[in-house]
DNA sequence: TTGTCTACTGACAACCTTGTCAATATATGA
DNA sequence: TCATATATTGACAAGGTTGTCAGTAGACAA
């Protein structure tokens, strides 16, 4: 009567990628809270010692993850850093965008977890390196763009990287309570709003453009 | 031979403010992950079906820390807000140290856990009333202070107290981190030229004083 | 002293989570 | 078609967490 289901049978690779997606939205979704190997599978489909197959522990796994997470915060910030500069405006909201879609919930959580328990941090020496090239590239782009005679101190390019972090980082984990709480209403619209209030106020600093 | 050990009986109040503070000195100290019963106990000197008697369940000691937290935050916020403004620099160390001490950690985390399980968040809603509060009165103060005949926006204001918000609660949370990775040395010194830096930066845009 | 109230505890129950293991099913090559 | 490799799974083990419960012990009043 009933017959055998039909046991999938993927390649490692694309069970792999099964795995950290699924995983990626679930973080996402619920938080830093609890990610479950069980809730990871019944999410996908799989049972839950496939993915202990495949990471070899919950530990690898969570490793697997903040390396995916920083690459692809690497990417973005990059494509916005490297795009033509149109405006001011434009390129913080790319760069708030880098943070968007979970991309900041998935790091503040691997940022508190740790995951690499002893060993060196590669997700926070990854973002080390991405967050002093930046700032390496920003800065050489404000001393070229200063009017001449005009010296702009490295110390100041550092606050300023410091401050569009926080900002855009924050934005992206709490920004839409906070807004909230301070009384502003609407959402999009406000967020909106906020990016082009702090742009011009980082354009009366003598920002990059 | 052994006498039996003498066991402690507190006044509920007691009782109460001892597992608070012990939960709290935890929370800090460990972070989100896992704030377990057994823990509290152990660190307390208790047994932890003590927590239980007290306040019910876990979610219902969870319940007391976020009231704890966001009342703390409100005290010192408006401690920070309400004293006579020697400067606007001391004014944000003030707004910036009510962040500190585990304060930031503890309200993210209760942020992220939210213990009113579809009840209506009771933190939230206290964080919202003060922080609409000290819009309110900073709103008031940079109107009076305005120069005749130059009007000052709401939404400016509103924008302002957000951005302050997310820099003391974010340089709180993560500064220490976020200044290595961009290449920021030395600590405490760093992080007080950053706030310098930041009340110049807002003083250049009109700020409250 | 005696009795009552309740803060407090140890033991245990129920449940959940990661991780192990032997067995199974599926793709692939001979 | 048959054999081999391994992706996949169900069942189970080990350990940890919240919550229950009956009993104990301290404070206080009669």
């Amino acid at each position: 009567m009933t017959e055998p289901a039909r046991r999938a049978r993927r390649t490692p690779e694309e069970a792999k990628r099964l795995i950290l997606e699924t995983a990626q939205v679930l973080v996402a979704r619920t938080g830093p809270q609890g990610l479950r190997l069980q809730d990871i599978a019944a999410e996908a489909g799989i049972s839950h010692p496939l993915i202990l197959h495949h990471f070899g522990s919950r530990a690898g796994l969570m490793r697997a993850l903040t390396r995916e997470a920083a690459a692809e915060l690497k990417d973005r910030l990059v494509a916005a850093m490297t795009q033509p500069e149109y405006s001011i405006g434009q390129q913080l909201d790319q760069v708030f965008d880098a943070f968007r879609g979970g991309l900041a919930q998935r790091l503040a959580w691997l940022l508190v977890e740790d995951p690499d328990g002893g060993q060196a941090n590669t997700a926070q020496a990854n973002t080390a390196m991405i967050l002093r090239e930046i700032a390496d590239t920003l800065h050489a782009r404000r001393v070229a763009a200063a009017a001449p005679g005009v010296a702009i101190a490295r110390d100041d390019t550092e606050s300023l990287i410091h401050l569009v972090a926080i900002a855009a980082f924050d934005d992206a984990m709490y920004g839409a309570q906070l807004r909230r709480s301070a009384g502003i209403e609407g959402g999009e619209e406000s967020a909106r709003q906020f990016r082009a209030w702090f742009a011009a106020l980082i354009r009366g600093h003598g920002g990059p453009r």
